[in-house]
RNA sequence: GGCCCCAUCGUCUAGUGGCCUAGGACGCCGCCCUCUCAAGGCGGAAACACGGGUUCGACUCCCGUUGGGGCUACCA
């Protein structure tokens, strides 16, 4: 059997980490197994979708690389298709028209017990005779289409994950197929698309678990046969509930703006409820994900979003990420914090390079080259405030005019040092602390500070060399200016 | 409320009846490295929800309890 699967957002919102998951886990079984991936928009309902929401979908499922084989289908172009389902169902006596207007149901349902909340429809049109139904058609009564669903009856299921499930259908109600509009409700058009597409696995959330009997009845009635389910378990906030704004980012867009890369958010998302099983490996590359993923092997409970674990696996990323590449990534950036020189793109590309990976051990997000580069890439930083207490002013003037010896001593011994690297460099600037009676470190922190304005940064030596020497002596001399 | 599903460190997970004194990873703590911060190395605290069975033997199988999640719309 050739494996067609899909994956089929609807445009009422934008691709969270849970939709992308469920993409992800379609992309990676189609991919494994050379299968087709189709992109469907289950748009059927106008009032909540739109099409920037369609857009953006896309656009995170293209910065994740899930690219599909087919679509994207609008169902909202596929209303003929699911009426004429609906015509069929209604013939076959496996589907009847529903005269209750909404404001009735609602009635009903506020007179039963508990609220209404154990109500279901009690299927008073089911046998409306055959003259009433014309009466109240010719009478123009709108109406909706209901499924009949059987009596007293099982239905059963295999999910690859969750295994067999039974459901008693007297549990079930009769659900609305085609709403008094004419318009298919999502239990029809999924089964309609589902079965027309000829889609061999249905891979999506949980959630859809107990609407699965639905579909499987409706499948039965149609004499179509069943797709195999694979439900994933839901990825939860940290707090057990579902995933929403107040625990951050939940759109995966957002996570592209906050300076995650797309490999890392893709390891991250398919670790959450799969593992490779014994060789527990972390980090896997998309070719790794691709030939060890196996649907038998998806967990059942539901897992929790843990931002710190995307976190620490986007270092994990970016750490191996190689410069040059990771140059197109940063360049827009840094072009946007006007830090760019077109000269990187030039003669000086490979001092570039090397300066970025000087600082990319220190980065977690792509965003921290900026301020991790600044003193690199821009010459107008100003000194940290804490640094600047910690290393440069001192309330003793003696402790400030020592200080202010050695920087003269260090700029006047750079001056003609030859070669400028890290031994001579280091060499140096030992030799004059020991000559001013300053330990090293307490130089090195304010030398740190002269060049880069921050108490944190690549090692002193690295920095002095990137920095080169001219770059190095104007700033030891704007230091000196600062001290007086 | 009804129906469905789930249950190993705080979190992601390994484990498919003896390999378990329960392994790895994130996070946390300590030490090392060291000019700061990371990275890296080493070490530590930290879990089989509970109660019954089944079995010579249960984290692993069955039942129940508790807890959690989902569905329960003319939303998807």
């Amino acid at each position: 059997m050739s494996v067609r699967v899909r994956f089929a957002p609807s445009p009422t919102g934008h691709l969270h980490v849970g939709g992308a998951r469920t993409a992800l886990f379609n992309w990676l079984f189609a991919r494994q197994t050379g299968g087709v991936f189709i992109l469907r928009i289950e748009d059927t309902d106008p009032e909540r979708s739109t099409s920037e929401m369609v857009e953006g979908i896309l656009e995170g499922l293209r910065w994740l690389g899930l690219d599909w084989d087919e679509g994207p289908h609008h169902q909202s172009q596929r209303l003929d298709s699911y009426r004429q389902m609906g015509r069929q169902l209604l013939e076959g006596n496996h589907a009847y028209r529903c005269f209750c207007t909404p404001e009735l149901l609602l009635h009903k349902k506020a007179q039963a017990p508990h609220g209404g909340r154990d109500w279901k429809y009690d299927g008073s049109c089911r046998k409306l005779s055959d003259d009433e139904i014309q009466a109240r058609l010719e009478a123009g009564d709108p109406f909706a289409v209901r499924f009949r669903v059987p009596e007293n009856q099982q239905v059963s299921f295999k999910d690859l994950v969750y295994g067999d499930i039974q459901v008693e259908t007297k549990t079930i109600e009769d659900f609305v197929l085609l709403r008094s509009d004419g318009t298919a409700t999502y239990h029809l058009s999924v089964v309609a698309d589902d079965t027309q597409m000829r889609i061999s696995h249905v891979v999506r959330g949980a959630d859809h678990l107990p609407n699965t009997s639905k579909h499987v009845l409706l499948c039965q009635a149609l004499e179509e046969p069943l797709p195999l389910y694979v439900h994933l378990p839901l990825i939860l906030g940290p707090d057990k509930k579902r995933l929403s704004k107040r625990h951050g980012a939940t759109s995966v867009l957002e996570y592209r703006q906050q300076g995650f890369i797309p490999e890392a958010m893709k390891n991250y998302l398919a670790r959450l409820g799969w593992s490779p099983g014994d060789d527990n490996e972390e980090s896997l590359s998309e070719e790794q994900l691709i030939r060890l993923f196996d649907l038998s092997r998806i967990n059942k409970a539901n897992a929790l979003f843990d931002p710190q674990k995307l976190e620490w696996m986007n270092a994990q990323f970016l750490s191996s990420v190689p410069a040059p590449e990771l140059e197109s990534r940063i360049r827009p950036l840094l072009q946007k914090e006007n830090m760019w020189d077109s000269a990187w793109e030039g003669s000086a590309r490979q001092w570039f390079l090397d300066t970025l990976d000087l600082i990319k051990p220190r980065a977690r997000r792509l965003s921290d080259f900026i301020h991790l580069g600044q003193p690199f890439f821009s010459d107008s930083f100003e000194y940290e405030s804490k640094a600047a207490q910690k290393y440069l002013v001192s309330e003793d003037p003696e402790v400030t005019a020592k200080l202010i010896l050695a920087i003269q001593g260090l700029a006047e011994a750079y001056r003609n040092l030859a070669p400028f690297d890290l031994e001579t460099t280091e060499q140096v600037l030992r030799k004059i602390g020991d000559e001013q009676q300053i330990k090293a470190g307490k130089l090195i922190g304010a030398v740190r500070v002269a060049l880069t304005g921050k108490s944190v940064a690549p090692g002193i030596f690295d920095v002095i060399v990137a920095l080169d020497k001219k770059r190095t002596l104007e700033r030891l001399d704007r230091v000196l200016k600062f001290l007086q």
